[in-house]
RNA sequence: UGGGGCGUCGCCAAGUGGUAAGGCAUCUGGUUUUGGUCCAGACAUUCCGAGGUUCGAAUCCUUGCGCCCCAGCCA
């Protein structure tokens, strides 16, 4: 389904700048990474960005350095158990593999839970760490605020036998949850809010979905995070800007630990932009959202950004690899133009995708001059002339046919080169007919189009002297498979939600984001699709078989994207 | 005068003192039995503003301005 990765074309970012250096300075000899999320809900494209980014940066200096250990782990930073769970760790691999990517070890950072523990008990004996117990509101009491610095707690003196003794009675069940916590003793004014006796350790008596009933006390993100990279050998730790605050912290942690711990290796974190696009939203909170509100179908819903998502609407794997390398790596808060997302499915499909003849709004055409019962078998090559790929198939022709509403006009613009009312086209494949007659209902809608066909032509022939511009796609009518087709569009119908805290977003959510279109016509050769295989209807869009609705017989499609459409433009202006 | 970051074309983004890459989008032509693709061409005298240093500045200095992040026992 989906091909390995190959190096990419030459990526250069400030974060490769820095490997290179570390590696030129000899500070590393090979480089380990990590993709580290949390397995509290699904993968979405800016997750995308990270797992190319460091998996991608591990199979590149993998390239370089042969044999020096060089490897990317997928690590489940799994420290709240609350929120946690195995599900979701299944979904996330699943995604990760789909995405054309394998980790060299698969890790949680409760394997470390033990460790932790021991070097919570040296932060302590080292006179570094404390139990405080400040309630919630005490503890915000003294922190103090951004422009204000904080105020020791009480307990910040605490001898070291008596955190020893509390801390392991943390551990022990003795307290309720909420009742302690071990802190690091660091410097309550500092102005990096970060670093104010930030907490290592909470009580939290809630069953993991890994560790089970074994633990009661839980180490905190700014904690488990450094300790699990230094003990993995993580050479650089790569992750979003918002955690720029927390690197001071991270630096402590492994600083007072290291001459104890001995870790193999001494990680840095640096920081890039995560991914923002426009006209969707990328929030774990929002998508959630969405999908608890019941405005999409799941998390799979073919209007959400997230890799399920992607996948059932029908992006490729290396389309999502494409665009997450075209958008690069930086430190700017930046949004991407989902146009962008858009040609990286167009540019991988146009070489991949099949063409066929699909209508999607049938408008009947009666070819007068054609006989009753002649069906031609018509050959219809699957690639156009510049994909360099073999295959036809036949497509059956016969009296009555089905073209798209839009490809008739009862009072055209001049640049208008389909059927019109006395005007020629050509049908592809096929014949050339030119429109003798429109048949309306009461209301004065079109319901039929009667016409001739040009006897003198033969399908495919391209008679000179004759200029005929339009080419418009079609289905036999006798043939026709009938079919449901989703019609997917933009999630948000502004470029941007609106800023606000709840959930105002859902007034921007696009009503006409999913549109079913049911008794489509499609050609005989579409009957037995397979779900998932992907086709470019002609002149239309590529679309994909649904990988749950679609069944044999009973075909179901969705629109991964349309087609460039340099008509519809210019008629908007 | 809290701290940490960031500001290069409509949107991303290279550039690290030697005279503004590339992609997306847009616009012109050409090819075309997809108004698709492809091909050819156009698209920042200028890098948030203002000073300064220099033979030379997006790159260095000074100073303004704007935006993002930090006050969860979340990550």
């Amino acid at each position: 389904m989906n091909s390995p990765v190959t190096a990419p074309a030459k990526p250069s970012d400030f974060i490769r700048d820095i490997i290179n250096d570390d590696l030129e300075a000899k500070r590393h000899d090979r480089v380990i990474t990590r993709f580290p999320p949390e397995p509290n809900g699904f993968l979405h494209i800016g997750h995308a960005k990270s797992i190319c980014l460091n998996f991608g940066l591990a199979l590149e200096y993998r390239d370089k350095l042969p044999a020096s250990g060089t490897r990317c782990h997928l690590r489940f930073d799994d420290t709240d158990p609350a929120k946690e769970d195995t599900l979701f760790e299944d979904g996330i691999q699943a995604d990760v593999r789909w995405l054309g990517f394998e980790w060299d070890g698969l890790y949680h950072a409760s394997d470390y839970f033990e460790k932790m523990y021991q070097y919570g008990e040296q932060l302590i004996s080292a006179g570094k760490a404390y139990v405080c117990s400040l309630s919630d509101a005490e503890t915000k009491a003294h922190r103090g605020d951004v422009k204000t610095p904080g105020t020791n707690s009480p307990y910040r003196e605490r001898s070291v036998e008596e955190n020893l003794d509390l801390f392991r009675r943390m551990r022990g069940g003795e307290f309720k949850d909420g009742e302690h916590v071990l802190r690091a003793k660091i410097d309550m004014a500092n102005a990096n809010m970060k670093m104010r006796d930030p907490m290592l350790y909470r009580i939290r008596h809630t069953a993991h979905h890994m560790t089970g009933d074994s633990w009661c006390i839980y180490p905190m993100y700014d904690y488990a995070h450094p300790i699990s990279d230094a003990i993995e050998g993580i050479t650089h730790s790569i992750c979003t800007l918002e955690f720029e605050n927390n690197r001071e912290l991270y630096d402590w942690v492994i600083d007072n630990l290291i001459e104890h711990a001995k870790f193999p290796s001494r990680p840095h974190q640096y920081e890039f932009a995560r991914l923002s696009l426009n006209y969707t939203v990328l929030s774990k909170r929002r998508l959630q959202e969405l999908v608890e509100g019941k405005h999409v179908s799941g998390w799979d819903d073919p209007r959400l950004p997230t890799i399920a998502g992607l996948r059932r609407r029908g992006y490729t794997p290396e389309s999502i690899r494409a665009f997450c390398a075209s958008v690069g790596i930086s430190k700017a808060n930046s949004t991407v133009d989902m146009a962008q997302l858009e040609f990286s499915i167009r540019d991988d499909l146009n070489q991949k995708a099949p063409r066929v003849l699909a209508v999607l709004k049938p408008l009947k055409v009666v070819i007068e001059n054609y006989p009753d019962d002649l069906v031609e078998e018509l050959d219809a090559a699957y690639w156009p002339h510049d994909v360099p790929k073999e295959g036809s198939r036949k497509v059956p022709f016969c009296k009555e046919i089905f073209i798209e509403q839009d490809d008739f006009m009862l009072d055209p613009p001049k640049d208008y080169f389909r059927l019109a009312p006395g005007k020629e086209v050509r049908l592809r494949y096929a014949h050339l007919i030119t429109c003798k007659e429109v048949v309306k209902d009461q209301d004065g809608n079109v319901t039929e189009i009667r016409c001739t066909y040009d006897t003198e032509t033969k399908p495919g022939d391209n008679p000179v002297g004759r200029k005929v511009k339009g080419t418009i796609h079609w289905v036999s009518a006798r043939h026709a498979v009938d079919a449901e087709i989703r019609l997917y569009d933009r999630l948000l119908s502004e470029e941007a939600p609106p800023t606000g805290k709840d959930s105002e977003f859902l007034n921007v959510v696009n009503p006409s984001a999913l549109q079913v279109l049911t008794g489509c016509k499609l050609e005989r050769s579409l009957a037995d699709a397979k779900p998932t295989e992907r086709f470019q209807f002609e002149r239309q869009g590529y679309f994909i078989a649904d990988e749950k609705d679609c069944h044999p017989g009973a075909p179901v499609f969705n629109r991964i994207v349309t087609l460039k459409d340099s008509w519809a433009r210019s008629q908007k202006k």
